[in-house]
DNA sequence: TTGCAAACAGACCGGTTGGTCTGTTAGTGT
DNA sequence: ACACTAACAGACCAACCGGTCTGTTTGCAA
């Protein structure tokens, strides 16, 4: 066991069952009582490591979701064909999907849908967030282009927001339905669109 | 004004309030004080009209919230190309989104990701929802087929599914990002999709 | 060994929540 | 004119919320 009074731990611990409290009810929903119960952390212990329940939102937004999150969407930057890349990643992606975690849908997507309108702090947090994922991509297919290994009429930017759009639209459509050969299907049809742009 | 005493007035504006409410806020932050305040009706009026909070949500979802959806949704199948119909639709949908609406994202699309691992009646509603929606796209799409107006190779069920997860999907990278010009983009990308699917 | 701050423990608090209950009022059928 | 019920009005309530505050314990530095 971790040794009595280690504080790194205990934030830890209380950032991980925070987040699987946000993961299934969301951010406002979660309640701190639960949380602490959960957690078997007392309440001071708590607040000597978050000022707030905000900040403990924005520790878990942060350190948790985002970061799962930008490992997910690592595309693996082969040295062949860019678009054979992401298209393998989606393949990968749609094997690895389980029925149980398209339900629970995206962490990041369900907290911004919640919170984006409402808290300026979890706002900024999102935007960022997907910028850096769209430009990310956006860079792929502009190298791409500059290797003459997509037409020149694709425009990167729209392209990566289409892609990153797409793959949010087809979880949001598997965790409302249940359903994996809905998302499996709309990940397919993203796939073959993406071909489409090979030269 | 309308008699003192109507009701069926008294019920609607009671839907159309919480309606406002719970766009802006979700189904679980609408506080029903502040409804009544808003709507300047009384509890007992309200309890009269709905069970439960949770009745009243049914009511708002399905009286305003996927009305207004399948309404925005319908695609005029004009007599020549359904592809592009389609993406007529999609042109007008994009020209006429302001920063506004595209903030406050899809009412629909919040509520349900809000509840939709909460709250069975949500869930079905939200699930049935979508499944009209998709059938009435797969539907156009198969007959279009028939038709010899788009490839043989399209599956309607997943191109359809397709559409509906790439518009959502775009709706809430522009409500996240604040951003009319990428919301747009990624409109023209799928339109760009949906012609390559034809003949 | 003692002092002292960091790390906790948990009682307590005011405000808000959805929901109930006891009225009162207005329309309507007889 | 009267009765009866639908349509309200609003005081009241227990449960819960995030947050505070006062204590205690622990580890470590001097």
């Amino acid at each position: 066991m971790s040794p009595p009074r280690d504080p790194e731990s205990t934030r830890r611990h209380l950032l991980e069952v925070s987040a699987e409290e946000m993961r299934f009810k969301g951010y406002k929903a979660a309640s701190l009582a639960d949380i602490l119960n959960k957690a078997k952390v007392s309440k001071g212990a708590l607040y000597h490591h978050f000022a707030n329940k905000q900040e403990l939102g924005y520790a878990v937004f942060d350190e948790i979701f985002v970061r799962e999150f930008l490992a997910d969407w690592d595309v693996p930057m082969s040295n062949t064909d860019p678009i054979d890349a992401v298209c393998q990643w989606i393949t990968e992606m749609s094997e690895q999907a389980t029925r149980e975690k398209l339900q629970q849908g995206c962490p990041v997507c369900n907290i911004a849908t919640e919170m984006v309108s409402l808290d300026e702090g979890f706002r900024d947090r999102t935007q960022i967030m997907f910028d850096t994922l769209r430009s990310r991509i956006a860079v792929m297919l502009s190298t791409a282009k500059l290797n003459g290994q997509v037409k020149q009429v694709v425009v990167p930017e729209s392209v990566s927001s289409f892609i990153v759009a797409t793959v949010q639209g087809a979880m949001m459509q598997g965790k409302y339905g249940r359903d994996l050969e809905t998302f499996k299907a709309i990940l397919r049809c993203l796939a073959d669109y993406l071909t489409t742009l090979k030269t």
